[in-house]
DNA sequence: TATGAATGAGCATTCATTCAT
DNA sequence: GATGAATGAATGCTCATTCAT
């Protein structure tokens, strides 16, 4: 029996649990029974419920914050901004289960602290690769790629295909939307 | 106090409370309490909670089918499927607090048999505006466009502009996406 | 669709229900439903859910009532006792559904009135059938042979063979019992 | 305040109010009132309700299982059978509780998984006691002499003597039931 | 003879959380 | 680094009963 990995087994399992059948339909209960210790031992390791999917929040979005930095530090050229679509679709492969969870419960999302930092995050994309004076459905357009992003690899789960080819059809379209936002914009 | 309405009254009150809270975390005796009627009254008129939304559903999406068995009675031009986009983009907006449940609850909703309901809707719209040997980036894209009606009245709540202003723009990018497809799929 | 024997068949479905289920878990709610009317009505025809199972009480009893009746104008002789305890049995018959109801409900039947009634009967009945000075165990044999045709027709009931065949056999293990009992106080 | 053994204040209690009022008309609330707990300490330490009184099944019919199999290693001779009578009605002491509710909640039983276990039980018996070839009044013979015992503890409740010489007045009837049917089978 | 609408009290069950050990 | 025992608050739901119509 592995020891010491207690947290990161908790984590795992919440994670798997809360995308299975949301979080306020996963309980406690149903963590620790799955992993064989007592709800007590939940509490050693967190403080409360809420603080199990902060850390998971802030343990997988990392990748996504890295992408945002650089990103930042990067002029405002459509090749830029293709890279940063690029980028942020492969962090993404790695945090699939986290945010197919806040996909699917954004109700709670938005009583849970990490809605807002979800929030601020994905405007900080969007002013990555919108121009300052973009027209409304420019704004939309990109918002509109960033959220297929997210949304897509698991809404088209019940559709025929390879995920990776998938994966690259999804970016596709978020690249046309961007392109033609770009193109707008500088017209 | 008014009669014979309760029924209704039940319904508009629900849907407010689901979609600000959550179904899961919006109990009865909430909506009990703020129609100033015991909870034994709600079951008087619906049978379990399910059923409650189950009605909401069926209520708000007649429009949507009425879209959809239109459109199945016409041929695939452009003209035609721009026109579906329209009428759904219309039909849409009564529905918007549905649909923000829906897109805030998916967790809650794959488990509610109005989950599968809605899927049915979806690939039934998917299908009248895609061609029948699409690409699978076409498909993705009147995917996307659906998607991005459905999600967008909401997601975009905190962008400033006028709401109808949104609701067009919204709609023009989802003619973009499925003039795109269109013009893939015939060249 | 019959008139007037609303009373008639409510009385009946009851009997039915409490049988199936008892008389705790069955509700006026299921009641109404089999019989397609509302609850409303039940409480046009009777007080209380309790006032349901006293009238069939008193309906079904009287029969038995008359074979006590007619006991106390008899002497004790062995063949009085077992004339008793035949027209006992053939009153049972049609109250069979009645008395497999307080069988199987005792706890229930304590706190319902109808309890105290019974508990008369069955005494009243004892007393026609031993003697004034007997001896316990030939009580008992009273007793138990009253009790076993109470509760044989249906504890029986999964035993293999036919009813009336049964009903007959019970009978005479019945008579063995009082012949029993009679003998031992007159030796 | 005793520690450890709240398990089996549960058990106790649960037993004492079934048997009082019956199954379905005690509450949790109560017995967790009588014992000065909450109802969820209940839940602590069984799933649910009708755990409770499986548990009291299976704790209080040990000693009749072990009668059923010493039985089961001997041979049918009439001895043998008297001293499974004998050894039997002991082993009702200490369930007595049980049986009386048992006796009274025979409804209820029905619905419960432990209505199952017990007849089984019963047929067991009646299969130690009775020959192979018994006629339908001698196999009715037996399970009368099985059902007084069961229930004449305390239908007899309300009749006056000594308890004691009451079980061995029951006793000596059943004997003589099982007597008559072994003689009349070898006749 | 009924019904439609509602109530008040209750029930079994679940949950996140606590704390002494 | 964990458990055993418990709690307080809540939840969805059911029931017998009432009463104006």
């Amino acid at each position: 029996m592995a020891r010491g990995n207690t947290r990161q087994r908790i984590q795992d399992v919440a994670l798997e649990l809360f995308g299975e059948q949301g979080y306020e339909k996963t309980s406690l209960r149903e963590i620790a029974e799955r992993l064989e210790v007592t709800k007590a031992a939940l509490y050693y390791h967190f403080k409360t419920k809420e603080d199990i999917i902060i850390s998971l929040f802030q343990d997988l979005t990392r990748p996504m914050d890295e992408v945002i930095e650089w990103g930042r530090t990067q002029p405002k050229t459509l090749d830029v901004k293709l890279e940063i679509l690029r980028r942020y679709s492969e962090a993404l492969i790695g945090a699939e289960p986290l945010f197919r969870f806040m996909q699917e419960n954004q109700a709670t999302m938005r009583e849970l602290s990490i809605g807002e930092m979800f929030k601020e995050r994905m405007h900080a994309m969007v002013d990555l690769l919108k121009d300052p004076d973009s027209a409304m459905s420019d704004r939309i357009r990109c918002f509109t790629a960033l959220f297929s992003m997210h949304a897509g690899m698991f809404v088209l789960k019940d559709m025929e295909g390879d995920p990776e080819e998938k994966r690259t059809s999804i970016l596709e379209v978020a690249n046309d939307l961007v392109v033609q936002a770009h193109r707008n914009s500088r017209a």
